[in-house]
DNA sequence: GCTTGCCTTGACGTGAGCGGCAAGGTTTAT
DNA sequence: ATAAACCTTGCCGCTCACGTCAAGGCAAGC
């Protein structure tokens, strides 16, 4: 199939694919018109990429897993590199969750310290607390 | 005291100094000779912009702070704005929270997989595991 | 032949928070 | 007089994962 059926397929764009390629991540074969050519394999190497984006992997973080997938392997954690992967990441997360969570600490003693300080008798949030729409940015 | 003893005293830089102001969160008045001014208000500015940057505020997530405290409020926090930017903060940390809570947990459950499938007999990290290196990127 | 819809490469834009450099003006010390 | 140490504005660079044109080639339907 070519990068258009793929892009479809894995729910991604030909531009992430593209930049997948120049990353090293997919190399497609080409047919004799210049178009990449991929099969299931490759499909499988893009589904392992968002997976392991969706857990907060980087690209150059998938490296390990697609390698191992490349190299003939049933799953893309079969390998020593990507479970060091695995550990790594875990441990960057862990320290993020304590990073955040001293933050959220915190945060709550300002927030205490000022509306002690700052009463706002009439204030005391009336509406709908609808914070759902918050998208996560840095935090 | 002009924009070099402002930076060193707050313990920063003349460039950021001067893209805080680009962003509009300081305002120094210029002397004759086109150099900008700063006084002890300044400074207690930077250091406000400092403290909320250290526990995670974008830039433009002071300037309720620096906006509050230039008018003339005693600290940061004593506006309304400050303290709904705390509010929103917080619900952002706890939504991280719990964000990066389930990816740690998907994160075990995985490696637990990999290592069951991929028992690895003598590699049970022999060496000291000094991750305290990892400075926390994206997490 | 013309349009439509694929595909190619390449180069620039995005957002955050500055760092670094250029090219010049000012002040102070020697 | 000149060097050192400030200051000014402005613009490019950095990371990341692409999005967005731009300019053109290829294939198929009418």
């Amino acid at each position: 199939m070519r990068i258009g059926d793929l892009a479809k397929r894995a729910g991604t764009t030909t531009r992430a694919l593209r930049f997948y390629e120049s990353r090293g991540l997919i190399t497609a074969h080409r047919s004799a018109n210049g178009y990449r050519e991929y099969n299931d394999d490759d499909f499988r190497l893009v589904k392992e990429i968002q997976t392991l984006q969706g857990i907060g992997f980087s690209l150059d973080d998938t490296r390990p897993f697609v390698d191992c997938l490349r190299s003939g392997h049933e799953t893309g954690d079969s390998c020593a590199d990507s479970i060091e992967t695995y550990q790594r990441k875990l441990a960057e997360v862990n320290s993020c969750l304590d990073r955040l969570t001293s933050v959220r600490d915190s945060l709550l003693e300002k927030l205490a310290e000022a509306l002690s300080r700052h009463p706002s008798p009439c204030e005391m949030t009336p509406r709908d607390s609808s914070a759902s729409e918050t998208e996560y940015q840095e935090f």
